[in-house]
DNA sequence: TGACTGCGCGCC
DNA sequence: AGGGCGCGCAGTCA
């Protein structure tokens, strides 16, 4: 495979610089003697000239695809492979796999930030480098950096993107399993490009159905900053039966006040405590949150931000969540309401096919921990009744809490009284994450199954365990200690689940656009969360698509966990809206 | 006025 | 309940 890294430069122009192929398999790139041509391009042409050798689909070496990618997308370029070095960075520069490289080990530098600086001329890179950082990192490492750039020739170039994948590439071939994080650069640039190419695409979005779903439950759309009829209906019955002629129901702390003076025994404005109460209050008052909730979140504003054209455009940040999950920074499309699940409408002669992972991160901890009891149960469309009916809980329900609450590191309840029967008939899965609990307890860094590490507790974490060990510790320290323990042990064990969930997912993903990319009328993905994706097509390619997507997931799991037992099901749908799919 | 925090909600 | 988020609001403090 060729390799092209590109050097933008601060006039818009850039340099291509070619690489040797390795000598194994072609996959990992020879650096040793440099790139084998440097080509500049000028500002303008940049697109053309990485559209011309797209032909032969290189992994294009770039310092930020984010950043990159979608002015190429606006030209119509697209790019099949490539190597996000910022990304990459954050994986290797963290990766316990990696700890002892020469990239993990050395003071941080303009890769470790946020976003990539802006390329600039010379004099100017100290203040863009210093904005682009974070706060929280020190600035002494980073003179020193930035003076090398400008006066030092013979040291590395901080923003040099050759010599930033060689120190990616000489970590990662340190590493005790280097294949295993390979995947993991590969994956998570992949999901760059598709973030950037799902931006750029938009989700399909039906403005006049969305604003139908807020007139039926709302009422008609109010003057800015009123409320809507149906919301001040709901007020006015709220204030009646609380005797509390000024109350503004959205102040969580007057509404407290006059929930308490009606003689509400409630300690907050939470859901769940008010439902428990016997008051005329309680039904008015839940449907007042629920319908103000859905018009602060996804009302009529959002619609006029979010939405235009027909489409809806969240801002995905790849690796935005510790665990390797995807975040947004706009929008919120992590949360699209179930009410508003109809205004996602595939265009006229098109049609949407969504599918999401059943139980994925069960099936994932039974991969990883190779339990083979828990395997078994894996193998089928319905983990948690293949749990039940090996007689582990006595029923589907139990089966979901105790797995659940294995994962997610319950103490109390339900959930925590059915851990000893599970740990008795999967000693492995269990043992996985209770292994993962009690390393975070102890503040040390636990990985995913391709090489992610957790960060480390804070300064205030080390130091409340300090306070507690020390010779003047009270009952107390030694509590609030434990507790904070505890907090990060669950962290950790979660962690370690989560993020290899995501890591499969992402593997999923890169797997199905590629056999989207061989398939007629240009089937695009048009979101991803967590564990589902959906992909708007043509309606007559539909079934390929469905079928694409069932074999996306197969190869992940091949990807991941070699010829593991264990099956990823799928809950697949083909619809017209929405709301019509699971 | 703007930055920040905590609360409450809803998504996986 | 227990993990991970983003967002809007209200309240606080400078």
């Amino acid at each position: 495979m060729r390799w092209i890294v590109v050097e933008h430069r601060p006039d818009g122009g850039a340099v291509l610089h070619e690489l040797a192929p390795g000598p194994a398999r072609g996959e990992v790139p020879d650096l040793s003697h440099g790139p084998t041509a440097s080509v500049p391009v000028g500002p303008g042409e940049l697109a053309r000239a990485i559209a011309a050798r797209e032909v032969d689909r290189p992994r294009w070496v770039l310092d930020d695809v984010a950043l990159r990618y979608p002015p190429l997308l606006a030209a119509g370029v697209r790019l099949d492979r490539c190597h996000d070095l910022r990304l990459c960075h954050a994986i290797v520069r963290t990766s316990a796999a990696c700890a002892q490289s020469a990239l993990a080990t050395a003071p941080a530098g303009p890769w470790d930030a946020r976003h990539m600086p802006e390329p600039v001329a010379a004099d100017e890179v100290q203040a863009t480098l210093f904005d682009a950082l974070d706060a929280a990192d020190p600035a002494p490492e980073q003179q020193a950096l930035v003076g090398g750039r400008a006066t030092r020739g013979a040291e590395r170039d901080p923003l040099d993107p050759v010599a930033e994948l060689a120190a990616q590439l000489d970590a990662v071939a340190g590493a005790p399993q280097p294949g295993r994080l390979q995947l993991l650069l590969a994956a998570e640039s992949t999901g760059a490009l598709i973030a950037a190419e799902m931006a750029h695409d938009g989700m399909p979005w039906d403005a006049a159905e969305h604003d139908r779903v807020l007139r039926e439950l709302l009422g008609p759309r109010p003057a800015p900053g009123a409320r809507p009829a149906r919301l001040e209906e709901l007020a006015a019955r709220i204030r009646r039966s609380l005797d509390a002629p000024g109350l503004n129901p959205d102040s969580q702390q007057d509404l407290l006040h006059a929930l308490r003076r009606a003689g509400l025994d409630v300690a907050s404005t939470r859901k769940h405590e008010i439902a428990a109460q016997h008051h005329p209050v309680v039904a008015p008052l839940l449907e007042y949150k629920r319908l103000a909730r859905l018009l602060s979140a996804n009302g009529w504003a959002w619609l006029d931000t979010w939405v235009h054209a027909g489409r809806f455009r969240p801002d995905y940040v790849v690796g935005g969540v510790v665990t390797g999950r995807w975040a947004t920074s706009g929008g919120g499309a992590l949360q699209l309401p179930a009410q508003l699940r109809s205004a996602v409408r595939a265009d006229p002669g098109w049609t949407l096919v969504v599918a999401d992972a059943a139980q994925l991160e069960p099936r994932v901890l039974a991969a990883m921990s190779a339990d083979g009891a828990m395997a078994d149960a894996a193998r089928g469309a319905d983990l948690y009744q293949a749990l039940a009916d090996a007689g582990a809980v006595a029923s589907r329900t139990e089966a979901k809490y105790g797995m659940l609450g294995a994962i997610y590191g319950a103490t109390t309840g339900v959930s925590a009284a059915l851990m000893p029967r599970l740990t008795a008939t999967y000693p492995r899965a269990i043992g996985l994450v209770e292994a993962a609990a009690r390393a975070g307890e102890r503040g040390e860094v636990v990985s995913t199954w391709l090489g992610r590490s957790s960060p480390r507790p804070g300064p205030s974490w080390w130091a409340a365990r300090e306070a507690a060990a020390g010779e003047g510790a009270d009952a107390r320290d030694v509590t609030e200690a434990r507790r904070l323990a505890r907090d990060w042990g669950r962290f950790t064990r979660n962690f370690v689940v989560q993020g290899t969930a995501a890591e499969w997912a992402l593997c999923w993903l890169a797997a199905l656009r590629r056999r989207l990319r061989d398939l007629p009328g240009h089937p695009h993905l048009v979101f991803f969360l967590h564990d589902e994706v959906m992909v708007h097509t043509p309606a007559d390619g539909a079934d390929r698509v469905a079928q694409a997507v069932q074999e996306a997931a197969g190869e992940a799991g091949r990807l991941l966990f070699g010829a593991a037992p264990v099956e990823f099901a799928l809950d697949v749908a083909i619809v017209d809206s929405y709301d019509r799919a699971g």
